[in-house]
DNA sequence: ACCTCTCGTT
DNA sequence: AACGAGAGGT
């Protein structure tokens, strides 16, 4: 039996309107710890990480391990017919086939229940390893997306230049080429809107915007995004979930072209 | 000679907004009661029915009964022309084949006329009786709209059942099924935000989505609908328009399959 | 915070 | 033409 009771609903709603384009099938997985997702993109290329941690809701019953497969284009078009101030609550019975979604209005006035069927879904669950970073970027998430944004009208790849000074992002395309940098900024009205460096060493590496441009739709989590940046490893660009915990976005980088032609 | 002048203009606009993508071509029938349309859908599966009282409107006169064909429209691409705030003035002289919408803006510095031309349209108008009704429930708009829009993602038909504690719209598809609640709250601030039931006996009735979802674009011109309902009746979705009249739409329930297989 | 309106997109 | 996203207003 399992009985998750989540206040804020909207925050459900955005996890998965942020994941809904990069993963169409994947297994949540409920555990004394929370409720979870990993899950490869449809191309393998990206990897896609949410933990909301048990303490997050308002109450979580998860009698034992569970993984429940689900569509998750299915799954948002039932979280869409959730309202933005709507208590959501997840239950699965154990051995069911179906988990049933149910959303109480703030008054109390409208209850809807809303059954999905599960499905059978083989992943393998890969351990990530806590790594040391050679720098890590924080910055207004709306900015980063812009960015992202921006660039992917001129190129199809970023490149991400950490000094200690800031990060810069460049693309080239056949029109042109393009840098934008962002300066460290601590001192800032408002804590949201700072960008931060916390560099060990200078790091350049290059990603496919496309899948940039995949991991923003989370920035509606949350005001910040970070960025972790190391040769060798892949990028995560992390949003915090309120109080629960995270969506992690895995990405390796291109490898230069030249040592591309060496392989 | 017509000549009817509606200072709230935008009734009318909404109005036809609120019809024009069910119905094409109708006649508008002026008489002394008021102006009125009577149309089926263009699939000839619903009805719609409109009533503006002539006391609605600033000046009303018709000399003699007229009935106006009309491309619906065509007439919504004029009306489209009028500013929110404008009064606007309908025209026709006997035997013209034309009708004028005149629009005059609220500080009378712009004043607009559109000449429109009519058509023959031959339509049986039907005598709709008065029924009792099994259920009658009142609620806002706005939410009913929201509530038909959210199952339409996930069914096609909408079951709506009727008790005393409150009114379900339920609806089955492929990825699950859907049930919204809708308790009876007549104690609540606001009176548009009440949601009341009056019941005779309980009443659970199909119906297609779709023509649904046609209906409620009548949302803007009222915070409140009005849905009656009973067996081997059409429901009768109501919209008021402020002080003038209603917009009444009509459907016909699903019968359910294994009555359809002995038909 | 919610809703409306406008703009851009499919 | 209809829908969805974003911005601005209440």
């Amino acid at each position: 039996m399992l009985e998750l009771r989540l206040v804020q609903g909207s925050l459900l709603k955005k996890v998965l309107e942020a994941i809904r384009d990069l993963v169409t099938d994947a297994n949540f997985d409920c555990s004394g710890t929370g409720f979870s997702l990993q899950a490869m993109d449809s191309s393998h290329v990206a990897l896609v990480a949410l933990l909301l941690r048990s303490e997050g809701f308002e109450h979580y019953r998860c009698d034992r391990n569970l993984s429940m497969g689900m569509n998750l284009n299915n799954m948002a078009k039932m979280l869409r017919c959730a309202g933005n101030e709507d208590i959501i609550t997840i239950k699965a019975d154990d051995g069911s086939d179906t988990v049933t979604f149910m959303f109480e209005s703030p008054n109390q006035d409208k209850i809807a229940d809303f059954e999905m069927k599960l499905m059978d879904i083989d992943s393998e669950h890969l351990g990530i390893p806590d790594s040391e970073y050679q720098a890590i970027v924080r910055m207004p998430s709306a900015e980063f997306s812009r960015i992202c944004k921006d660039l992917s009208s001129i190129g199809d790849t970023v490149i991400i230049s950490v000094t200690k000074e800031g990060v810069k992002f460049s693309t080239a395309g056949d029109i042109g080429t393009a840098n934008i940098v962002c300066r460290q900024n601590k001192t800032v009205d408002k804590p949201e809107d700072a960008t931060i460096i916390e560099m060990q060493e200078p790091v350049s590496l290059t990603f496919a915007l496309r899948y940039m441009n995949s991991f923003t739709k989370a920035s509606p989590l949350s005001d910040q995004v970070t960025i972790s940046l190391s040769s060798e490893l892949p990028v995560v660009v992390e949003y915090k979930v309120a109080e629960m915990g995270y969506i992690r976005f895995y990405l390796a980088p291109k490898i230069e072209e030249d040592e591309e032609m060496k392989s």
